[in-house]
DNA sequence: CATTTACCCTATAATATTTATAGGTTTTAT
DNA sequence: ATAAAACCTATAAATATTATAGGGTAAATG
């Protein structure tokens, strides 16, 4: 399961993709919207900003925007971003790599080479699902 | 990510998948294995036995076996077993369904509606991989 | 039939992670 | 100047995971 910091973060971008028209929208907007503390939906929104995916502008009439464009923000990159891997064992994860300290050789470990396939398939679909597919939806 | 204790259980399985010519296999040749604490691996080999994938004989020449046929045992079942719900979101699990309290319409959010599609296409490839798969590859 | 072996069961402690809060700092518009 | 709003860091609270403890129960063996 996703965190509730990865939910807030789709719920925020979802937000925010809805309104590009406006210039900027207050955290506080989206936080009363969705009943989200406005500190932690603060937190989550400035790593969103540090990863590029918004902007945003300070003072008075300030607030978040989003930069991007919904299809070039992938699911994949808001999980790992805010939850962290996304393969399923830290041995077969591209961007959080681990070796399991119980395993005596990757190669020879079956389960290793299983979760490697599902973690390819998992990927295929979060890379090409994005934040545009959950706007045609709303 | 799974837990240590899905992790632990799919070791376990490809353990005894690995020595089903024996009638059983003590917990400790397991958690020597993989250096697993005992009493830890002891709570997960009953819960696999509760779910009826392992049967267990008790006293002098006891231990556990695999009872079902390594392509029998899905890995979504050990999954599902062992860490919970599969699916993303709680308002999209098949097996552990609840609403998110933030939402004011399933019907209308355009998240629940992907997520929904990422869950089928996730089971998808949890239901059709199996231990069978693990054990083909060790 | 006593003893040993090994699974069975429940509770609780230790640790880690997630969730939430707090309080001040900086920037900008009016 | 003043008010509005994002920025930043630290820490507290809650929850979940991981691990341990200790006795209970069944079965095999001599």
């Amino acid at each position: 399961m996703l965190s509730k910091k990865t939910k807030y973060a789709f719920h925020a971008l979802t937000f925010l993709g809805k309104h590009r028209d406006q210039k900027t929208v207050l955290i506080q907007d989206i936080s009363e919207e969705y009943g989200i503390s406005h500190k932690f939906l603060e937190n989550i929104l400035l790593e969103l900003k540090k990863a590029g995916i918004l902007g945003s502008k300070k003072g008075k009439g300030g607030g978040y925007y989003l930069i991007k464009e919904p299809k070039d923000v992938p699911l994949s990159k808001v999980i790992r971003l805010l939850d962290g891997p996304i393969a399923l064992l830290p041995c077969v994860s591209l961007n959080y790599y681990e070796p399991c300290v119980e395993c005596k050789s990757e190669a020879k470990c079956g389960l290793n080479k299983v979760m490697i396939q599902v973690r390819d398939e998992m990927l295929n679909v979060l890379e090409n699902k994005s934040l545009a597919d959950i706007l045609d939806k709303e």
